[in-house]
DNA sequence: AGCACA
């Protein structure tokens, strides 16, 4: 019961940029990166109706995805490369959000973030998108035409119903209850599928408790917060092993001081979003020069 | 509950 816990939502329900009609050709993707920065009409919310379980949790797409065709580049970063996810180009199963738009110095601007969680072994689901939310930008029109495949309550939670974000959204996520021995690719590997993820950074600190052993905290960055607030509802809780019910559970909230290294300095994005007074106050590179 | 990197 977190703070989060449906009280707000976010915009779901983009088409899936590998969508045939729309595919997302490297010539094509710099129209993602220009979204226009308005609000898009953001969905009233049904009350009561939480859950959205964008299946990261609740299907197998934790070790399918790491095991199976990633084309890893350089294995961590979420731009750059538009790898065929699972080997499939526009096959999509898995969790069909958006590893093909990885953008290159965060431009999904207010895309949904989820295109739509796939169905393992499902024929492949396009976007939703029936009200697409604020994604006018440049995805070549409207997302018609989904074969939901009569999953109903899939539709539904994918349709991008909105609220605004909490107060402390950031586009970084500070995520607790990875495993010790979690490498930063494995973590990377959770992160993804999630339209909008840049990068991950681990942190290996000692436990608070004077036994404990060493503790791995995790920043993930994405491109803007709702994007962040996405993959954080959807990956809250999720476990590692979840047929293990002691594994380690996530825990994901925004980070409290979100100080993204990216985008870079010259990265035109950049000044489109707010930041924290504090980023900017900090001092940088150390006085004088 | 636990928050680092530049």
């Amino acid at each position: 019961m977190g703070d989060y816990g449906g009280s707000w939502r976010y915009a779901g329900g983009g088409a899936d940029p590998r969508r045939p009609g729309s595919t997302p050709t490297k010539r094509s993707r710099r129209e993602y990166e220009d979204g226009p920065p308005g609000r898009g009409t953001y969905g009233t919310t049904r009350a009561g109706d939480r859950d959205i379980g964008y299946g990261a949790r609740d299907r197998g797409y934790d070790d399918r995805g790491a095991r199976g065709g990633w084309r890893d580049g350089d294995g961590l970063a979420g731009g750059g490369d538009l790898m065929s996810y699972g080997g499939g180009g526009l096959g999509g199963n898995d969790l069909g959000m958006g590893p093909g738009l990885g953008l290159p110095g965060g431009g999904v601007g207010n895309m949904g973030p989820l295109s739509l969680v796939g169905i393992p072994d499902e024929p492949p689901i396009l976007g939703p998108g029936g009200r697409m939310v604020g994604l006018d930008g440049g995805m070549g029109g409207r997302a018609g035409g989904l074969n939901l495949n009569g999953v109903a309550a899939e539709a539904d939670a994918l349709r991008g119903n909105v609220d605004v974000l909490p107060p402390d959204a950031s586009s970084t996520l500070f995520v607790d209850g990875l495993p010790q021995d979690c490498s930063r690719r494995e973590a990377a590997h959770i992160f993804r599928p999630f339209i909008g993820f840049k990068e991950v950074r681990l942190v290996h600190k000692d436990a608070k408790r004077v036994n404990g052993g060493k503790v791995v905290l995790c920043f993930v960055e994405f491109a803007d917060a709702r994007c962040a607030a996405t993959a954080l509802e959807a990956l809250q809780g999720y476990k590692f092993d979840e047929t293990d019910h002691d594994s380690y559970a996530l825990r994901l909230t925004f980070a409290r001081h979100p100080g993204p290294r990216g985008p870079a300095r010259d990265d035109p994005y950049r000044g489109g979003r707010e930041r924290g007074d504090d980023y900017n106050q900090r001092p940088r590179g150390g006085g004088r020069r």
